[in-house]
DNA sequence: TTCTTATATAGGAATCATTCTTATCTAAGA
DNA sequence: TCTTAGATAAGAATGATTCCTATATAAGAA
């Protein structure tokens, strides 16, 4: 998803960042690059435009868009960590060959989960988020 | 879950593994220590016992018996990767917070998530597992 | 049993994503 | 303009994990 500059600067704003060149690079490039990024691939990416931009920047400022809910962290098989930016509920489907994510989204699901653990009534836990990891290979190499 | 020596050497054969001191004290740690260890935790435990077991090999059997379907990996949030020995199909309560995860097995919802997503068909991805991450918070302490 | 050889392990260096440290810089209010 | 808390640059440090190589060992062959 492509945001406008003034839009990537409201989130920012409508979090209560202060709105600075580095912070507004690594988000527009989280929601530019889509496909949830590895840190690395922002770096790469947000460097041709920002080389001055340091490594150690840009996980702060990841950190500080996830603490902000501006982002969320994606966690999969491989070592380092992904980003992702959409914010709404949504579920993931993942090739552990491939490290590939794809976003699914389905309230029919969620409302069906919701429902289930309410009348489960978990003891001992309050629920906060469920997400399903739904792990598999795809068909096909279309992105 | 505690297994007697014999128990372990019988899974690691059925594997098809060689059986080995090292694997046959891996193994039998990821089982005792339960609460899916860290590879930290289970070299602390084996080194009471076998104080030469080098951390590389911890890994390398870890993965072998990944690998092997003997155990399971299991993420966090955290940086360190955890092993689950329970090799039946379970999901998993985690708090952030405080990094604790517990089983969840419910078989009534793992039939209800295998008809809900064969009526669904996904297009383009074969379904080989779903997991489900049931975040929140423990409402005590009690392990 | 002894020999052979593929496999497994010890020991420690190397890697790599991420975090930390410190000095410098900058945005926003006084 | 001045002040200062907050943000960034640069690169060292960390820590879980992997890699490398020489040595050791399990399991089958003789």
């Amino acid at each position: 998803m492509k945001l406008s500059s003034e839009q990537i600067n409201q989130k920012l704003k409508d979090a209560g960042l202060r709105v600075t060149p580095q912070r507004h690079a690594i988000l527009e490039a989280v929601y530019t690059l889509g496909n949830h990024p590895s840190a690395e691939q922002v770096i790469d990416y947000i460097r041709v435009n920002h080389p001055g931009i340091a490594t150690g920047t840009v996980y702060n400022v990841l950190d500080v868009l996830v603490d902000s809910r501006l982002v969320k962290r994606v966690k999969t098989d491989k070592d380092a960590m992904r980003y992702d930016a959409i914010m709404n509920r949504h579920h993931h489907i993942y090739c552990a060959e491939t490290d590939r994510i794809e976003d699914y989204f389905d309230e029919e699901l969620d409302d069906l989960l919701q429902s289930y653990f309410r009348k489960k009534n978990l003891q001992n836990f309050k629920i906060e988020d469920i997400i399903l990891q739904i792990k598999g290979n795809f068909n096909d190499n279309s992105e």
